[in-house]
Parts: C-alpha cells; sequence; structure tokens
DNA sequence: TTGCTGCTCTTTTTT
DNA sequence: AGAGCAGCAA
C-alpha cells in the first residue's frame, strides 16, 4: 500500500481531506473501499492517530471484518482497538455499556422480526381484537416504518381514522410496553435509545466526542433517517466524518432508507466537502456503458459521469431461454465453458437474482452439471426452526423475562401444553403486567387460574427449565451449556423424532461448532457475557456475511447481497418484466426506480463478461405465464449486445426431461455445499446422458466406490430416479452430493 | 391436545 | 405449487 502512489487525484483528496465532515460520491467500481481502507491507513499512518479513536460504519458485519482485516496489515494489532461494525452492532454495543442510563436492562436481548411478529400477536389477542381487522404483518410495517425515521410509533406514520386507530394504538401501546417487560430491544429500537442516550446524557456523548475523533461510513446512500439522526449527533460540528456512498446503489428503500440522507448531506453536516469519483476500476467499457445506459432511465441522480480506462471488452451477452430450467442448464453450460478452458476458476463466477426463489433452479442445474456452488442467504441458518429453538432456550437462560423465546419452547419438545394453556399463560401475564415466566409461577401456586392437570403440566416445564438455570448458572462454557440444553430438556430425543432428523441434527452440530469457534475469540469474559455476546451476533448477522469467497464455487445470490462485491463473470438471471423489475415494486415510480438501481447494482458487478439470462415462460402461483423480457434490457444500446437463442434451445439436456418434477431438493441450505477441491477441474467436462442400464438405487449406509474420489459411505439420500441425489463421505474425509444417476460410483462389498 | 385435512394466500429484497 | 394456517375429529 503507497499512499502517494496508488491514487488517483480525487481518491487521494478523499484520503487526505482534513477539513470536516466530507461526502464521497463513489459510482460503481470507483475504488471506494480502497479511499476506506486508505483513509484509515492516512489517519493511523501519518496523522498519528490512535486506532481505538476510529469508528468505522459498515454495511455488514463481513464487510466491518474485511476492514479491520485490512487495516490490521497495516498497524498490526492495534487494530483491534478500532471500533468497527454495522449501525445496528455498534448501537447495541452501545447501550450493553450505558444502556442502564435509558433504562435498559444490561442483558437486553433484540426481538428479530419472527419476534416481533409474535409478540403483536401476542397483544393483538391480548387485547381482544380480531387480527383480521387489526393485521399483525401491517402493525409491524407501521413500527418500522416510524422507527426509521426515528420516531417512536405511530409517529410519522400514516394511521387510519376512527375506531381502527384506537385499536392499533392500543397494540402499539402493548408492544411497546411487553418489549420492555421482555427486557427486549427490536431492530429499530436499537437505534432509537442509542441516540437517546446520546441526546439525554450530554456526560455520554462528550465522552465518545472525545473518543472518536474519526468517524466513517460506508454505504451512506442505504442508511435510514435514525441513522442519520444518531450521526449527526454523535458528530460534533466540524467533526472529522467520512461518508461514503452512490445514490445508483440505493436499494434499501424498502427497509427505510433515505437516499437524502447522502444527497443532502451538506444541509446536516454544514461546510461538508463533496468529492466524486468517476473513475471506474472494476468493468470493462462496454459492461460499463451498458450499466450506464440502464441506471440513465432514472430521473433523480446526482449528476456524474462514470467513465473507464479498461478496455471494451467483450458484448454483454444475452440469453433467452425457454422455462426457469432451461435457463438454469444454459448458465450451467455457460460455465462449464468458461471454466477452465478460458482461464477462470468457479470463484470468478456469480449468478445473481432478484429472488430467493429462483436459486432453486440453478442449484439443480449446477449438481447435474457437477459445478460446485455456494449459496448464500436463503432459508437462513438463524432462522431454521430447531436453531431459533435452541437460541431461544438460550435466550430464556440469558434474560428469563424474555416471554417470546419462553413462548417459543413451552412446548418444544411437546409436553403438553397446547394452544389454550399457552394463550392463557400469556393472558394471565399480560392481565398482571408481568413476565411469562413470573405469570407461569402464578399459574403453579395460585389455585384456579389454570385447570388442575394444566396446572400439573406447567409446573413439569417450570420444573425443568428451573434446572436447567441451576445447570446454566455452573456451566464451563457457551458449548456444555448448549449440550446440557439438548440433554436436559429433551429437546435432542424430540429432534431425532423428526422425519428430516438428519439434516436437522446436521444444523444444531453446526451450531454447536459455531458456538465453539464463537467461545475461542471471545476469551477470559464470564460466561453469561459470553452468552449474551453469542445471543447478540446471532441476533445481528447479515445475509451477506455468510459470503466467504474462499470455497472455490459459484456464488449464487440475491442482487441485494452482492452489493459491495465483484466477480470476473456475473451472471444477472430472470431479466423478465415482473421479475426485475419485480411485480409488487413497480406500482410507483419511486419503486419501480429501486429496480432500475437494482439492475445496475448488478450489472456493475461484473469485471470481464457480464450475462443477462430470461426464460420465456415462468410459473407464477403455480401458473405458467408467458414472460416478458425486462424493459431495462431495452435501455441497453443494440450494440453493446450480442443475442444468443438458438443454441440454447437446441443444447439437449445431460438427462432426459420428466413431466413430473420432482420434490425439490432439500439440498444445500446455507454455505458451500459442495466444496469441490481445485482437482474437481479436472473431472470430465461434461457428463453424458447416462446408461439406460444403470439403475441403481442407494440407500443410507450403503458403501460406494467413486472413480475419481475413491471410497465412501451414503450418509443421505434425497429424491429418485433419474434425480436421486447422494451424499458421500469419502474415505479421504470430504463430504460430496453427488447425481445417483450420473455421476462415476458404483456399490461395492461392504 | 394432537394431528389431520383442506383451505388460503402468497412472493420481493433483510439489519 | 407450496407453505402455513384454521378448523375439525379423535
Amino acid at each position: 500500500m503507497d499512499l502517494d502512489r496508488d491514487l488517483n487525484p480525487q481518491q487521494r483528496e478523499a484520503v487526505f481531506y482534513e477539513g470536516g465532515p466530507l461526502l464521497v460520491l463513489a459510482g460503481a467500481g470507483s475504488g471506494k473501499t480502497r479511499v476506506l481502507t486508505y483513509r484509515i491507513a492516512r489517519l493511523v499512518g501519518r496523522t498519528g492517530l490512535a486506532p481505538y479513536r476510529i469508528l468505522a460504519i459498515t454495511f455488514t458485519n463481513k464487510a466491518a471484518d474485511e476492514m479491520r482485516g485490512r487495516i490490521r496489515q497495516l498497524v498490526g494489532e492495534a487494530s483491534r482497538e478500532m471500533w468497527t461494525g454495522t449501525f445496528h452492532s455498534v448501537c447495541a454495543r452501545l447501550l450493553r455499556q450505558h444502556g442502564d442510563l435509558v433504562g435498559i436492562d444490561r442483558s437486553f436481548v433484540i426481538y428479530d422480526e419472527t419476534d416481533q411478529l409474535r409478540l403483536v400477536k401476542n397483544c393483538i389477542r391480548n387485547l381482544g381484537l380480531s387480527d383480521s381487522r387489526v393485521r399483525p404483518a401491517a402493525v409491524l410495517a407501521l413500527i418500522d416504518r416510524a422507527k426509521n425515521q426515528g420516531l417512536e410509533p405511530p409517529a410519522g406514520v400514516l394511521m387510519p381514522t376512527g375506531s381502527r386507530r384506537e385499536e392499533i394504538e392500543a397494540v402499539l401501546r402493548a408492544y411497546r410496553d411487553s418489549l420492555r417487560q421482555a427486557g427486549a430491544l427490536d431492530f429499530g429500537d436499537l437505534i432509537l435509545f442509542a441516540h437517546r442516550l446520546l441526546r439525554e446524557h450530554p456526560a455520554v456523548l462528550a465522552r465518545l466526542r472525545d473518543r472518536f475523533r474519526a468517524i466513517l461510513v460506508d454505504e451512506y446512500q442505504d442508511t435510514n433517517r435514525a441513522q442519520h439522526l444518531f450521526l449527526k449527533t454523535l458528530v460534533p460540528e466540524g467533526g472529522d466524518l467520512c461518508v461514503v456512498g452512490d445514490d445508483d446503489q440505493s436499494i434499501y428503500r424498502w427497509r427505510g432508507a433515505e437516499v437524502e440522507n447522502l444527497l443532502h448531506f451538506e444541509k446536516d453536516f454544514p461546510g461538508a466537502r463533496i468529492l466524486v469519483l468517476e473513475q471506474n476500476y472494476r468493468s470493462t467499457a462496454n459492461i460499463l456503458r451498458a450499466a450506464e445506459s440502464v441506471a440513465r432511465g432514472n430521473p433523480e441522480r446526482h449528476p456524474k459521469v462514470l467513465w473507464t480506462g479498461n478496455d471494451a471488452g467483450e458484448k454483454v451477452t444475452y440469453l433467452e431461454a425457454g422455462t426457469p430450467d432451461d435457463e438454469a442448464r444454459a448458465v450451467a453450460r455457460e460455465i462449464r465453458s468458461l471454466v477452465p478452458a478460458r482461464g477462470f476458476s468457479f470463484r470468478d463466477v456469480a449468478v445473481l437474482f432478484r429472488t430467493n426463489a429462483q436459486s432453486r433452479a440453478f442449484e439443480e442445474s449446477f449438481l447435474l452439471f457437477q459445478i460446485p456452488y455456494a449459496l448464500v442467504g436463503t432459508t437462513r441458518f438463524y432462522e431454521r426452526t430447531e436453531i431459533k429453538d435452541l437460541t431461544a432456550y438460550l435466550r430464556f437462560l440469558y434474560n428469563p423475562k424474555d416471554s417470546v423465546s419462553l413462548q417459543r419452547i413451552l412446548n418444544r419438545p411437546a409436553r403438553g401444553i397446547g394452544k389454550t394453556t399457552e394463550e392463557a399463560l400469556v393472558r394471565l401475564a399480560a392481565e398482571r403486567g408481568v413476565s411469562l415466566w413470573e405469570g407461569m409461577g402464578q399459574a403453579v401456586t395460585e389455585p384456579g387460574l389454570v385447570s388442575a392437570a394444566a396446572a400439573r403440566r406447567i409446573r413439569e416445564v417450570v420444573d425443568t427449565l428451573v434446572a436447567l438455570r441451576e445447570r446454566a448458572a455452573a456451566a464451563p462454557s457457551l458449548v456444555k451449556l448448549l449440550e446440557d440444553v439438548l440433554d436436559r430438556s429433551g429437546y435432542s430425543s424430540f429432534l431425532e423424532s423428526l422425519p428430516d432428523k438428519e439434516r436437522r441434527v446436521e444444523n444444531v452440530e453446526e451450531l454447536l461448532r459455531t458456538a465453539s469457534a464463537f467461545e475461542e475469540t471471545q476469551g477470559s469474559t464470564s460466561l453469561s457475557e459470553t452468552l449474551g455476546a453469542f445471543l447478540e451476533k446471532v441476533a445481528l448477522v447479515s445475509e451477506a456475511d455468510q459470503y466467504s469467497g474462499k470455497a472455490n464455487a459459484v456464488t449464487l445470490m440475491t442482487l441485494h447481497c452482492a452489493k459491495g462485491l465483484e466477480f470476473e463473470i456475473v451472471f444477472l438471471v430472470g431479466m423478465e418484466d415482473g421479475l426485475l423489475p419485480h411485480q409488487r415494486s413497480s406500482l410507483d415510480a419511486a419503486g419501480l426506480a429501486e429496480e432500475r438501481r437494482l439492475c445496475y447494482v448488478g450489472m456493475t458487478r461484473a469485471r470481464r463478461k457480464l450475462y443477462l439470462t430470461r426464460a420465456r415462460v415462468r410459473t407464477r402461483y403455480g401458473e405458467r405465464q408467458e414472460a416478458v423480457p425486462s424493459p431495462f434490457l431495452l435501455d441497453i444500446p443494440a450494440e453493446l449486445l450480442e443475442a444468443e437463442q438458438e443454441q440454447i434451445e437446441t443444447w439437449p439436456a445431460p438427462e432426459p426431461r420428466r413431466t413430473r418434477r420432482q420434490p425439490a431438493a432439500t439440498a444445500a441450505q446455507s454455505g458451500v455445499h459442495l466444496d469441490f477441491s481445485e482437482s474437481q477441474i479436472d473431472l470430465p467436462a461434461l457428463p453424458g446422458v447416462p446408461a439406460a442400464g444403470r439403475r441403481q438405487t442407494y440407500r443410507v449406509g450403503d458403501r460406494i466406490e467413486h472413480e475419481d474420489l475413491g471410497r465412501g459411505i451414503v450418509r443421505k439420500v434425497e429424491g429418485s430416479g433419474e434425480k436421486e441425489k447422494i451424499t458421500v463421505q469419502f474415505e479421504h474425509g470430504g463430504i460430496r452430493k453427488l447425481m445417483a444417476r450420473i455421476s462415476p460410483i458404483r456399490k461395492i462389498e461392504k
């Protein structure tokens, strides 16, 4: 890293500017990350600022880690002192330290959307309202909308008039009270209370201002008003605040992000300097021109002209396929022709889509074509039932007031607490203004509150949980605690009784590994602190955090997840009207504009080669419909495009297609699913059409031999017939998922 | 209370 | 097409 030589004049100015608030408008691929890291490097190396005086806020925790990693190479271990994180994690940290000043329990838990929804439903029910009249999701949307603006609902939102208004207001009050009662904060609260902390406690503010001499914020176009206000309070007038963003890449409006924070930055930070980075270093000229021509369709943009010194490169390839399965196969086939023949690795390739549902076709076709892939997002790990259940146990142990978590585990495993009893308990707690846990205690000791039979069963649950709490108090480690929970709650045997226990047990094992790894990073803190930190991490992980880029695999992810990343080759798939732009968001001009930006973000992820693909028919709501090409395609000048259609039609599928679809692979739900080693590249390029006679079926426990990979044992079988997939654990240690009919494998004797 | 069936409604994107 | 839920029977 050379501060003086590696930067163009604009970048250099952004790195060295010291005159107070600074806004860097950084076009796609213009070296924004470089500016941020170099700026920190300058602060530490030249200006001599101690790293602990720096606060860097990024969009994902992953980005924060990466930034810290880069700084570390520069200043060594002192980089650990630098504060990095997302707005949410930074605020959570502040509240852990000083939350008591604004009435927040030190051991607060964070409620995610599922928890929030549960709570809202409880509130509606406890008030005796009907959830068709007061829709839980609508109330939740309202809560978020208000909090995103930095307001306490119902402030800042449009409320219905008449009696429904009063009902909703009652729900909002109940929601707020229950959160407090549970010692819980929702995402919005993290920002809100942290901001209140700064406003109401000048001493804390002064300390923070004294400490943080430099603050940097990435992806500023995707901050919401609450975050903006928080920052405005935190940064003293003329303070060293550097925000970086690109209005063309604002894609979180639906989550409350306001580009205005970026566009009117000077208004809130008077005297701010504005710099524009316009040279794109990432993409070929053709890709950039194509992307820009899509972006230009939006009327309101901050004026900037992106240019590149890079070669024109290849044209953008437009592929039209029949069905989504055809589209996925066409992409797979194309990838096969690029890797390794044209010198690319699987890790150079990304497939980006608008909706998670699109990923399935690609997973299947990649399995078929033996293309290793890593699926980012989708059925998020921490939202899987068994993981949520276990973390609910942990959360309850950490904070017994956490009624939503307790409610969740009440009857998990089944303990004879049905809906009736559950409702009675929740209502009892609400009426008496106590936590569910206390309510349960009262239901057991005071006769007449619930039926004798129910009381007996509740008593059993209480006993189990009390025993667990005693164990927890004495547990030596997080992992041990989790194991205790699994054994003593009966959850372990409950899991074993489930139909797809294998997958679930795997997930639980994964959780144990994560916990164990996390514990090792924690040093010598108390278990309670470790537990709190772990739960916080679990609550605030982001989708994009999963992307490691380490495995040699094709990346599959949504456009939203792809923000900030780049790949040599990008397939932007599903370029259809209704998908991109998505039907639901193209109702108003602002929504449509955001879809356009989303398309722009996707296109600009590509360095060397961009493919835009679409299907001619797509199934929507179970009905086959003609798909119309995305209108964004029309904005791209024809001379930049090269269309390929016929090839796709004539390309023979590696296996005969069946009319009936097999059940979707429960495959591969997180992280890397096929950790193919580099040597995978040398495998025979394409599986041929399977010989008709080769019809073996496999069962768990069968021993097999693979031509290249050696001997192994079948761990899992999914699908049947041509789509039969088996998961094999090989003797050399690797685990692979294979298409049973196509892979060069045979059964062997035990 | 559980477990089944048949109905509805859905689909964005996620800290 | 599929998930999730309400309603009903055991």
